[in-house]
DNA sequence: AGCCTGTTTTGACGTCTGTCAAGCTAGAGA
DNA sequence: TCTCTAGCTTGACAGACGTCAAAACAGGCT
């Protein structure tokens, strides 16, 4: 079945779709996708130094976190005074295995 | 950038999220999400294939083809009576280019 | 021309989402 | 215990979203 199509995509039933959809979804707003990438670039990034990139109020950014700590992409975890954020590999995985492409040889272009 | 990070992700600037995150927010409906896997498993599927697959009234499925058609992912082409749909190959690049990770080598777990 | 089928557009409606201000909770330190 | 800082929760509001019915548009057929 991945033979022919222009891409390893098979068709999805509701409930995957049902159950996928929502990761997609935490990432479709600019100012998620870019938290998300701020946290994947490194191993885990404290809040206080997500907030301050944003031209939000604190609750915002707390509850853009909150969205995508519930979709499952990232984890969180009281140190001390402050809160760090780390990234899910498994759910980039899932998604990563759902645009199952040549990722690795096509060049990163825009 | 890519040695160290748990995810080769780099961190992205408002305006690329801006570019990208529509992307994902068209993939984060779970009706989109199976319109996008059904036509990619395919070279080009048929509206008329489409439509009976969902609860949906016509309309409706074509306001989601057309989120799909509008956020890059898919093109359209009547072909007499019907109108076809096709993915487009380069916006699954990007996005899988974003998930960078060993995508090919990786199992498609769960 | 007229009609029939397939698809998109328009208009309307209820729900969901992103945002902020205000208030609340957790931990550190005096 | 009191206070200060970091982060989260709540409540409210404007705007966006998913859906459908009705109407419009496009092609083929008689």
């Amino acid at each position: 079945m991945a033979c022919c199509a222009p891409l390893a995509v098979r068709p999805m039933d509701a409930e995957q779709a049902a159950g996928i959809a929502p990761m997609f979804k935490a990432l479709g707003d600019p100012v998620r996708l870019r938290l998300m990438s701020m946290i994947a670039s490194v191993p885990e990034m404290c809040v206080c130094d997500l907030t301050p990139a944003f031209d939000l109020s604190g609750p915002t950014i707390s509850h853009h976190l909150k969205v995508l700590r519930e979709a499952g992409l990232v984890d969180s975890e009281r140190r001390g005074t402050w809160v760090w954020y780390r990234v899910r590999p498994e759910a980039f995985r899932r998604l990563g295995a759902l645009l199952d492409l040549p990722a690795t040889t096509a060049p990163a272009d825009a």
